[in-house]
DNA sequence: TATGTAAATAACAATATAGTTATATGGTTT
DNA sequence: AAACCATATAACTATATTGTTATTTACATA
């Protein structure tokens, strides 16, 4: 996984708020207005970390009557667990560093 | 582990330019005079990027001389895997909430 | 000891993040 | 249609993040 959507989709998960919010979503799906009172924070602002869950594609969310139910996608959180342990090889850019005699030798 | 320390870990995790140093180092030790010329950035904003990263003990630092060599810390890397695999258990947390009437059935 | 190189820190600016309250939207129910 | 409830969006504020340049610290060497 490119770096920047690494980081983007990591940046969604580093808030201590939505990693409490995926781990409650680990036990069943949960609408907004169940996980408003576990925090003590306002709806909006509830909203806005869910949105911002959604968008990493970290969640998805199912409309029922007037509530809208989020799951966890566990699948993507996998992914991210897979990417970090799997980052891009840069080897080859290092080899460039060293033809152009940027590398720092010190033994 | 704990969201809060997860999360501040994670956030030092979610940058491409920390996400791209982890992966130079993955190749071998680097200093920082030798990341500087990779990335678009100045040279003190390679050393707080580092020092993020050793907050995080993400990575390792070695003196050599006048340089500070740093390396990945490969087990750390793991550990943010399997803590995002293992979030805290919340169920109980749920149970209370279904206690106090404030869950939502809508089948 | 004076000079040079590597890295860290200080002070600052621009932008992003995470919260607030007020309001709008979507769907339900009387 | 009107009232109600859940959720999303808007406008705003405070703080965190990420970069800059200037300076300091640490080590090596002429």
């Amino acid at each position: 996984m490119e770096f920047e959507k690494l980081a983007d989709i990591l940046k969604a998960l580093a808030d201590p708020t939505r990693l409490k919010i995926l781990s409650l979503l680990r036990t069943r799906d949960c609408c907004v207005c169940e996980l408003v009172p576990i925090f003590n924070i306002s709806q909006p602002a509830i909203s806005k970390h869910v949105s911002r869950l959604k968008t990493a594609e970290l969640v998805r969310e199912t409309r029922k009557g007037q509530w809208v139910f989020y799951s966890i996608n566990e699948k993507r959180l996998d992914e991210i667990g897979y990417a970090l342990s799997n980052l891009p090889d840069l080897s080859e850019e290092l080899r460039k560093l060293e033809q152009q005699g940027l590398t720092v030798r010190c033994e």
